[in-house]
DNA sequence: TGACTACCCATGAAATACCATGATAATCCA
DNA sequence: TGGATTATCATGGTATTTCATGGGTAGTCA
């Protein structure tokens, strides 16, 4: 499955044009030609990107919901209506619709953040902002989530797994 | 499962490469081909890193959330879209990004703290103050870990390793 | 005709691969 | 056991490739 890492700042040319990363290019050639999937978020200025992955996730989360419901029209609406197929050429650039650069008050750069299954794209200080909240929250995040988070990334005092002092090397012997 | 164990202290040349520790090298080819994930901690002035396992329990931690909630997408973004994965070149040196190297306040040599499942990257002076405050707060420390610790290692002063320059290596202390 | 699109090529900077060396640690053999 | 030899590893330097970005030009559709 294509995996999505990192932040990149690009540039929109006179034309309109954007790289995608090349590292992101990478992972979507590998399953697909080419092909990016585009759709403005429902939860703020910015865009939601990705693969044939991404596509299948949105598809699950439909099937999840009855067919003909209100709830799944207006889902789908939002996740597949909106949504555009967007080709990158030969120097791996695409060029963002204009209502999609509005959506995300996207001016001359664009910040192409990656997210594993998908990657979002943000007008550079709108994903500042976002950041510097996300790392406020991340403090004080309660309940599982932070169990589970905390658990791996420690909190509290680590005590270092150097010094053992004197005890015989239980390196695991990699020779 | 890949494991990171001791303390290397590397210096970064003026192209801003550092050599990865011999070791954790040979952990991370076992199962990956010379990537390494990058990460700056959100606990502090320092990077976390580590190899598909490390990445794989981010992942697991991101599946528990709802696809498309903003709590999803702020830790997203803090665990993943701040991330980078870099490549070591055949001598097994990486570049890391200026970014990270401010935000762990790293200059012109780090400390890299193997943690079993990921390892840490820091600034040499400030490894050896969190250091010497954790074995502080392990002495005052009552309960059950306190307990374990204690036994395990004995009571007595644990003297930090004075700064040597170069190479230092904390395996076992013995020669 | 005029805007938009799909290719094509050029270029500078940055990232990456390749080669060399000195020092240290591990090994081997007398 | 001790000294010599070998291997490993961090570090310095250089060459090559990748990549983002700028620009040109011919098709396409309205």
């Amino acid at each position: 499955m294509e995996s999505f890492r990192g932040t990149f700042t690009n540039k929109i040319d006179a034309k309109g044009r954007v790289s995608v990363p090349a590292k992101f290019r990478a992972a979507l050639t590998a399953v697909s030609q080419n092909q990016v999937t585009v759709l403005p978020s429902m939860n703020g200025a910015f865009l939601e990107a990705g693969g044939p992955a991404f596509n299948a996730q949105i598809e699950d989360i439909l099937n999840q919901l009855p067919p003909f419901s209100t709830e799944r029209d207006q889902l789908a609406l939002l996740l597949v209506g909106s949504a555009i197929d967007l080709l990158f050429d030969g120097d791996g650039r695409m060029v963002l619709p204009k209502s999609f650069l509005e959506h995300a008050k996207i001016e001359d750069k664009v910040c192409f953040v990656g997210m594993v299954n998908k990657f979002q794209i943000w007008a550079p200080a709108a994903y500042e902002n976002f950041r510097r909240d996300a790392f406020k929250q991340a403090g004080q995040t309660s309940g599982v989530l932070a169990g589970a988070f905390h658990s791996m990334m420690g909190r509290g005092p680590v005590v270092p797994s150097s010094d053992r002092s004197g005890n015989d090397r239980s390196d695991g012997g990699a020779p």
